[in-house]
DNA sequence: TTTT
DNA sequence: TTTT
């Protein structure tokens, strides 16, 4: 009876922090910037950028594709939810950290800007719609021409 | 590499159609209308209202959820993608149709709209967020039973 | 190049607070929980349900929608962007705060779930999608001016 | 009371159609594939990818970016809402056709992806967000002061 | 802290 | 064909 859902198009600020639970899960941290553009009004009031950091946190198999081929500055679309925790500072006070939980993640731009990145680099991690589960390949070779092979096209509608 | 997402909030135009493949899976078919007002522009001109109709395919578990708690009239929340499947029509001539393939469906407003509904009808079906969570903490109490009945189900199309 | 979106659907927590700056603009602020069913895995671990509670801000017409129609437990579909504040709490160290800054925002439910609400109060507001077009027509000419009246401006605080 | 959104994230097709009304307003048409990646089920049943190609239709500025930057291969983020318009084929009969009208649109990628592209090529192009472009708002009166100054920074909610 |  |  409820939605809760976050969609960003941005870059990593820093290299991702991954680490791994007692239990082998592996746990990824990061930040995305996004960026809305200023202007200037009718009057004449200049309104400048404004750019929005968001702390994403990506789990298990999404944490993996962060650590080896998520970096500095690599351009991400990510689907996920908001959560707010809530943790104690220095002082005892409790303090709350809003955060992008990762569902799903997706390498931007063309291949040739992932250059770390193998063919399942460029792929995605997806820990919803995988409709598998045991998701055999992760994100295998097909996905490289990410684009190429649809002759479908051919026979496609109009 | 590529997001195919729709959202929709209508209402439902029909009783929903739900039939039984062989394989005793379910798959539920109807329409919803979304509405965008119409206004009048500075130079006069009235743009009217204009109702979208959408046909909206639900397998498996989700399909269950329509057939026991989606009527006409009903308002609801749809994730889903969007898919165009081709047909032959009666003279041969190929056709095209496009569909959303809902994900997540949740039905709208108070239990008492969906008297039929026990609390996991008000609920949710989802075949996409799945057991997603990690996150311990919980977040607060008072905020408990906000909303009931949601048992989720996944499930999962082809 | 950057995308910042959210989309919730879920309760108002209590009734809105909303306030007239000395321009008359009005400012609203109010929390809206979002539920996620909790599930019991194939290990036998039980997750329980997780409610998050969003800060919510909207501002002038939509703050006036808020403000006539939105109360507690109203069921509400907001579509807006994250936005982390800051501000120096009483000891003088900065605090953080995250909101969903709403851009859209409709009333769910039937008619009869807002009583107080006329036609347009059910309604939506939106500060974005607005004069959208309409026109019925194919693809042409009457759509051209389709857009015009667009430009949109809204929003945007701080 | 009712929402309809589509996101896409893909690859553009071929080069875009871009041509001038009359009136001077630009209408572009352009396809984009989207890929759900195939798998292989637990027992062993082999589903393929899947690629979806969509129907865009971009009006005035947003047309204006499309016919400047946007060519085969470009990779695109789309924010839009789904519509089925219908025409009488050479046989006289209705046929139906579902396109993707674009509100937002961004050019993925790096900049060096984007080679014709400027400062603001890469950027976006929005018909709604969009808080500059003169042209006041036509739909309603709350809209109305839509923008003006933002001098509300300062009295901010909290 | 990123990007354009 | 729904809803407001």
């Amino acid at each position: 009876m409820s939605v809760n859902k976050v969609i960003l198009v941005g870059n990593v600020g820093k290299d991702p922090e991954v680490r791994y639970l007692d239990n082998d899960v592996a746990v990824a941290n990061f930040s995305i910037a996004t960026t809305e553009r200023g202007y200037t009004s009718r009057d004449g009031q200049t309104v400048p950028d404004r750019t929005e950091w968001h702390n994403v946190v990506a789990w298990r198999g999404l944490a993996k594709v962060v650590e080896n081929y998520v970096k500095k500055g690599t351009q991400l679309f990510i689907e996920g939810k908001i959560r707010t925790r809530s943790y104690d500072d220095k002082d005892g006070n409790k303090r709350y950290v809003t955060e992008v939980y990762a569902d799903n993640l997706q390498m931007l731009g063309r291949k040739s800007d992932n250059p770390g990145s193998s063919d399942q680099a460029g792929g995605a991690m997806n820990t919803s719609q995988q409709p598998a589960q045991n998701a055999p390949s992760p994100n295998n070779a097909a996905q490289e021409d990410t684009f190429l092979g649809n002759d479908e096209s051919d026979d496609l509608p109009f």
